[in-house]
RNA sequence: AGGCUCGUAGCUCAGUGGGAGAGCGCCUCUCUGACGCAGAGGAGGUCGGCGGUUCGAAACCGCCCGAGCCUACCA
């Protein structure tokens, strides 16, 4: 197996190791499986990427962490499902249809509602594929035999089967109310769906007869039906109950006083127009006090019949030409500067039109109270938890949920009308005729939200409303693992909706991750310019070290992580380390054989590395359990670069190059290959890729490190000699780095060391004397009774004393200020623990064990300080 | 308006009750038979400010200053 090592390339190449293993890790059928494996089941369901998307960074982060939970728990031993699939988005893919009808010059009107639909299917079929395509680059290892869509026929099902239930449950409606009307996108919006944005504005006082009011939209003065006063302001309570007959635009009108709790007597004049038709608090007055609704502006956004004059305007240019109109009759007041939020569409930002309108609504609070309880109680643990009190708030305020949207592509609404009879018919299945007169039924308009179907998502992609296997075996998921921007629009309807129909919470632990910025911190957006292609950054760099940066940056917290190339070269690097570190064991494995090792007792440095793997493997386990990718990335980080290549790969290479004997060489070649091999294992889920290369190179049973076990933690007892080994050695070499270092004297100097050790360290840095010789490139007699050189530098290991012979090189200035820093650096954390030890009440008062410790403290450092000063007196002679 | 989050090394960020950490950048030395996408060493911080709790605070509490986010019907 040596001869095939020499060939491998000195660094790590990754386009030609992912194209190898995706395909084939798929093919051998690792990412399926079905619900009566062995294993307790382990469920993660993706959040749906729209099919409108191409990958972009949060996709490449929430599904980098989906894969690495999923992978660790497949390899683990769980029977382990992540359901793919995609959303049909319904504003975003009807706006980018509409888009390319635009561009052939014609609208969807001009195809007509089957038309349209049968073209953004095929729209669908061509390009909806692609962020899926991109998933696979990513190395997910999602089940895509299962793979599923919000309008596939399952879902769809479910869907209906949904709006029928909630219906006969009284809990669907319809109403007449102010709903938020987006003029471009010809629908109506939820409220979550509608962005604010501060705007310079003008606010106007207009004179309404004895009255004086201020308002930023004069335009619906038109659709005005009242005037509204606070209760208790004593100012206007002569006029209230009264109906005014005040001069307006376009002669007289007649206008209602009313009082409400609703308005501020501090803002402006006290006093505010109501227009009913046209503003959701004017809606609410209007409602409590029977004033009318009058409907000025248009679904098109321009100014109704009902506005007279101005009819056909534009609501902007209308208010306009309304403030001229009354400045001209003399009825404008005064004009202020005024700043105030306005509502946009999140799609295109036009600004909403508040417009009353016949919608379908979710009385949601019942449902919010049971998701509610369940976080409460712990049945969802929402990870970081402080977004569990944005959970609860919104589900305590929660508003109904209108759920009409006046698009034709989404899941069209249940509902049929017979005009006949005036009935209403909700249903299952497609109607055909009047159940009841036989006569034309004509189905609702509208669609439903996307939010309502991907509300769902959690079982309808395991069968539900059917009782399969799939669902009784994976629901409830074990995690939904997604952005924090969807919380409330999605993960609060998921919560809602498997609570009160599958009767089970959708998902045990929510894990909200934090999005991905620029490197100045800018939100990526493509008019700033600053996207980041994820693909790009896949070639560039390849899979493994997009996936571990990722993974490296991203923990439970608030604070949103930037990307930056410089933290992916570091990530890549790490890659080729890890790469090089199977080179030189892989060229190493002559003779290599396991029996023959197996007998071999391990020596000291073998059990050192192996004791810091299993303490690694601890931390791995424990991290990616409470979602700390960071952590896990970290410590992985430290080991393979730290511990396995600079420290242990340097050790092994003497007993490989030049071994004390045939069974120290092959004892060796077993750490070496066994640890790096469990080291792959445990580094498999973050980086996929080049674990499966390397580790199918290395000596290694079973098919595929996809399918191998889990690495388990594995508590080693205290190995004293170890300890002894690390303080002793390890410490020797650092110090004669150390002071190498400090003095400039060159790596390819070999240094002449004494040793001065005390009774009880002499054995082992005896024993150890031709490792500390190789790594700290010296030449090192052990001797007790040494006396110091002249022209030597001191070092401390342990107890011990350490003697660089450096006469004739030596820099005794350099030297000097060496030990004058460091006999400050001791001298001060010396001051620091008497003071604290000469304190009684940290003696009395503190643990008894802190006290101790700082009292050994004390004496290693006095100890230590006396050495060093005594040196320095040496030094001066 | 309410709520949430953050302020730690030049930069990006970990650390949440017992003597300040990482990566990158910077400085010095090395071309050593895995790797220069490397090795060895080093410099650099009154942990935003002020009070409080504690034997002990970067961490817990309060206030202030600064940055950001979310929700909201102040026209």
């Amino acid at each position: 197996m040596s001869e095939g090592a020499m060939s491998i390339a000195d660094r790590y190449e990754p386009a030609a190791v992912e194209a190898r293993w995706y395909p084939e890790w798929e093919k051998r059928g690792y990412f399926h499986t079905e619900a009566d494996r062995p294993g307790p089941a382990y469920c993660i369901v993706i959040p749906p990427p729209n099919v409108t998307g191409s990958l972009h960074m949060g996709h490449a982060l929430v599904n980098t962490l989906q894969d690495i939970m999923i992978r660790m728990k497949r390899m683990d031993g769980f029977n382990t499902l992540w359901m793919p699939g995609t959303d049909h988005a319904g504003i975003a893919t009807q706006y980018m249809v509409e888009r390319q009808l635009a561009s052939e010059g014609r609208t969807k009107e001009d195809l007509g509602r089957a038309a349209f639909q049968a073209r953004v299917w095929r729209w669908k079929e061509q390009y909806g594929g692609t962020i899926i395509r991109q998933l696979r680059r990513l190395g997910a290892s999602c089940d895509w035999q299962r793979e599923r869509f919000t309008m596939d026929e399952g879902l769809s099902r479910a869907v209906r089967e949904t709006f029928v239930r909630l219906y006969d449950e009284g809990l669907i409606y319809r109403d007449d109310y102010i709903v938020n009307w987006c003029p471009r996108c010809q629908t109506v919006l939820a409220d979550l769906e509608v962005e604010r944005e501060e705007r310079d504005a003008e606010f106007v006082y207009i004179t309404y007869g004895p009255l004086v009011l201020g308002t930023v939209r004069p335009e619906t003065k038109l659709g005005d039906t009242g005037l509204a006063v606070h209760p208790g302001d004593a100012r206007y309570t002569q006029y209230v109950g009264q109906t005014l007959d005040i001069p307006s635009v376009d002669g007289n009108i007649l206008v209602k006083v009313v009082a409400d709790e609703a308005v501020d007597p501090d803002f402006g004049t006290g006093v505010i127009k109501v227009t009913p038709g046209h503003d959701p608090v004017d809606f609410e007055i209007g409602r409590r006090h029977g004033l009318p609704v009058r409907t000025v502006i248009g679904f098109d956004g321009k100014m109704t019949a009902a506005a007279g004059k101005y009819a056909g305007l534009d609501r902007f240019e209308c208010r306009k030409k309304i403030v001229e109109d009354m400045q001209a009759l003399g009825l404008i007041d005064r004009i202020e500067p005024y700043r105030h939020a306005v509502g946009l569409c999140y799609r295109c930002k036009t600004v909403v039109e508040p417009l009353v309108s016949k919608q379908w609504y979710v009385q949601v609070k019942p449902l919010a109270d049971a998701a509610d309880a369940a976080v409460h109680d712990g049945r969802i643990t929402i990870l970081p938890p402080h977004w569990a009190k944005v959970f609860h708030q919104w589900m305590e305020n929660i508003r109904p949920w209108c759920i009409s949207r006046q698009l034709w592509w989404g899941h069209r609404i249940p509902v049929w009308y017979c005009d006949a009879d005036e009935k209403v018919f909700v249903s299952r299945t497609d109607l055909g005729a009047c159940p009841s007169c036989g006569g034309a039924l004509r189905q609702d308009e509208d669609v439903l939200d996307t939010w309502f179907s991907s509300g769902l998502w959690p079982f309808s992609t395991l069968g539900w409303p059917d009782d399969t296997p799939e669902l009784r075996t994976f629901y409830p998921t074990a995690v939904l693992i997604t952005g924090y921007d969807i919380l409330l629009f999605w993960v609060v309807r998921m919560a809602m909706l498997g609570l009160h129909l599958v009767g089970e919470v959708p998902f045990r632990d929510v894990y909200l991750h934090t999005l991905v910025r620029d490197p100045e911190g800018q939100k990526m957006s493509k008019t700033k310019g600053n996207v980041v292609d994820p693909l790009d950054l896949l070639d560039k760099y390849g899979t493994d070290a997009l996936r571990f940066m990722l993974a490296s940056m991203v923990l439970p917290g608030a604070r949103d992580i930037r990307i930056s190339e410089e933290r992916l070269e570091g990530a890549r690097n790490f890659a080729n380390k890890l790469w090089n570190a199977a080179r030189l064991v892989l060229s190493n494995l002559e003779g290599y054989d396991p029996r023959a090792g197996a007998a071999a007792a391990d020596s000291v440095t073998d059990r050192w590395i192996r004791r810091r793997l299993a303490i690694t493997v601890a931390e791995v386990r424990d991290a990616l359990e409470r979602y700390r990718f960071n952590d896990a990335a970290s410590v992985l980080y430290q080991f393979v670069w730290s511990d396995y290549c600079d420290w242990y790969l340097e050790i092994a290479k003497r007993s490989l190059y030049r071994p004390e004997s045939p069974a120290a060489r092959q004892a060796t070649q077993i750490t070496l290959v066994t640890v790096l091999e469990e080291t792959l294992r445990l580094l498999h889920p973050l980086m996929p890729f080049i674990t499966e290369e390397i580790w199918q190179r290395l000596p290694h049973e079973g098919d595929s490190i996809m399918v191998a076990s889990y690495p388990t933690a594995v508590v080693l007892p205290t190995d004293e000699a170890v300890d002894r080994f690390v303080a002793l050695a390890m410490g020797a070499v650092s110090a004669i780095r150390n002071i190498r270092g400090e003095m400039r004297i060159s790596p390819g100097t070999t240094l002449s060391v004494t040793i001065r050790p005390t009774a009880a360290d002499a054995a082992v840095l005896a024993e150890h004397r031709t490792l500390i010789e190789a790594l700290g490139r010296a030449a090192i007699v052990v001797d007790p009774a040494a006396t110091r050189p002249k022209g030597s530098a001191l070092g401390i290991v342990g107890a011990s004393e350490l003697f660089v012979d450096l006469a004739g090189v030596i820099d005794v200035g350099a030297e000097r200020q060496r030990l004058q820093k460091e006999i400050k650096r001791v001298g001060d954390a010396m001051g620091f623990t008497r003071t604290k030890l000469g304190r009684p009440e940290f003696v009395e008062r503190a643990p008894a064990d802190i006290v101790d410790k700082e009292r050994e403290k004390l004496a290693e450092h006095e100890a230590l300080h006396a050495k060093l000063i005594a040196s320095l007196g040496w030094l001066s002679e």
